[in-house]
DNA sequence: TATGAATGAGCATTCATTCAT
DNA sequence: CATGAATGAATGCTCATTCAT
């Protein structure tokens, strides 16, 4: 999980070097958040955090190493809190609608988190001009309404459908739901959860009930 | 002192030129599917014209006006395709199938094209750092699904929910099909068309019949 | 006089080849007065011109040319309308007077053709990065004005001077009241060329009169 | 980024900044003393000074911030030099003796120095297009020039006449024994000062004794 | 550990010039 | 004669990275 870590434990990070990682993480998320990735530089970045360009480079094997690190950082803090609440539902549409309101909910507070997350999706490339993160880099996501969705269609609450097409197009419904928001701040987050959730309610579910 | 001419026909743009452009605006397509936007450099693309930097100068009033050109240009071709078949249909349920449909037809055709917008979309900034097309880019898209959202309610085929979040989490959903068909190019693009439709049918309907 | 002319009166110049290069003088003139010399490109110039940035190359070998057209065409206009004047004094001081305030009236009716003329001076460099015109080329002007100068020398009405140090100051004088009328276009020309008479006629009399 | 600080003495330039910016600053001199400021380029400003074209955008926000440093600091090196020299004379005519004669004498000793100033103020123009410094940069030491004269008038050493068309005409013919000198570098500048002393001295003065 | 300094490649853009038509 | 098109060198600038201290 760490890049250089494994050398027989020799490598522990001081207390002060995690302090300085993370502070540069979160100088890189504010920044990514606010100019977008292509103007994120490590010398904005020095700059947000008060300290000098080479410190960066001192502490992460380049730009790269950075941005990998924002999103898994970014990434684990938002599974460590949504997945124990989608966990304790007891039906698969419950969980459905837990996870959408739960994300949400997650979004609220993390905004910037979020967009820097997005950014580095998008724009983040190999030295190769291939994406870095692709549709590829959801796959854990992918895998895990997978599960939800034979879940609840072995239980016959959901009916039958691809379940990879339904993944993709809730996490791409989540995340558009995420870029309206931030696109237009007034924007009723909860409201649109809500809706979404129906929707996806509407769509997964073997029955549907006279209105 | 190119791009601002034209203003009541007076400057018709030359044959060899019009030609130019064409060229010029598929390479940057095509380079920008390729490597990304923000590796799309004007060497780049002219290099993969096999034509000299200047002559994108010349024909272009900077990188800017090239951009905007792209997407102007496959917008249209996007619009001119789709839109004929959808008007064709004569139910609200009909037209969203036939949207989702052929817009996933066009773009089995037109891959580098739809890599290339949305590309564009996501990253072009203008000078103070904005984004150029943001989600308000896709304004015009998100009225004609409501439109179409809102004729299948008043018709009593659709069920009530919010025409935005269901135009949002639509536009979201093909976009992501086509982003999954691109990293996964042996992904059948129609079936997974075919259950998307299957999908927003379920989400809009009045009536759910019995399986 | 001209370029290439004295290959036995073969290539005269025709009626339309005088008049674009006439008119595309004029043209570069109304451009270096207004931008600059630095900024006063071919394109501005044929744009300025309505014409296409080829017709200069066609007509002149090459910007230098042109300039060196300017220079000489704006020069011996100024010549052909001042030395007639001088010539009709019939003392050394009047000559001086006549010369400074006609060189100033000339310069009320041709502000742009007279700022030109000193962009270029100042800028226009050889190949080499050497000054094509600098002091040296106000060599005829200074030799005239000492010619002048000992004249009065001779008949006593002017006291012994350097009079190479008189001509250089007196033109420097005469340029620099157009400069600063050219920044401040509501300075009183008049007024100033009849102060620096004065100053002149001070610095160079043999006697003055108790006031 | 490093050129906005430094207001309240907090950020201190380190010792080894201030030697390169003043290396820098040298060869930027050279540079356009030799070449003229419209080829002087960072690059050929950076060969001279044997370092990378980087190194000066580092120490400098921009070309425009080098060259006003040049500016100033040639401006005040003369200033300071010259000054005191001029304050030291008792009357108004010894001021105005030992200003030409002071001036003179810093340029044998700063020939470049000076011909950078000059061609400074003459081309650099603003992002608009107006030149930078113009006749208005002479401001300062037009209004010095008037105080001087002002003062001998009052004091009945000068006869009546326009302060500010005396300043302009000292200025200029200063600058272009400059010049002239620079063009042939053997001219003897200080007879040259001497004859300017003694054109200025008779145009100014009350009274003419009989020679 | 941290820093300031330096590098050099890459960027968009401007421009005088050339040339086929 | 005149043009539009194309060229390629040069410019100021940004930036990730390296390195001695």
């Amino acid at each position: 999980m760490r890049s250089e870590v494994g050398q027989g434990g020799q490598h522990e990070r001081s207390f002060i070097e995690k302090a300085r990682r993370a502070q540069i993480i979160e100088s890189a998320v504010a920044v990514i958040a606010e100019v977008g990735f292509a103007k994120a530089s490590l010398a904005r970045i020095a700059q947000h955090a008060g300290i000098s360009k080479g410190v960066i480079s001192y502490h992460f094997a380049g730009k790269d190493e950075l941005m990998e690190q924002v999103v898994e950082q970014t990434y684990h803090a938002v599974a460590d809190d949504v997945v124990p609440r989608i966990m304790a539902a007891s039906t698969a549409t419950d969980m459905l609608r837990t996870h959408i309101l739960s994300v949400a909910e997650y979004m609220r507070g993390h905004r910037a988190h979020l967009r820097a997350l997005s950014e580095i999706f998008v724009n983040f490339r190999t030295a190769d001009g291939s994406p870095r993160y692709g549709i590829a880099a959801s796959e854990e996501i992918f895998k895990g309404l997978e599960d939800l969705f034979r879940g609840g269609q072995a239980k016959g609450e959901f009916r039958e459908f691809d379940t990879r097409v339904m993944a993709v197009s809730l996490q791409a419904s989540i995340d558009s739901m995420f870029a309206y928001w931030v696109t237009y701040p007034d924007h009723d987050l909860e409201a649109h959860a809500r809706e979404l959730a129906d929707i996806f309610d509407h769509a997964t579910r073997a029955q549907q009930p006279v209105d």
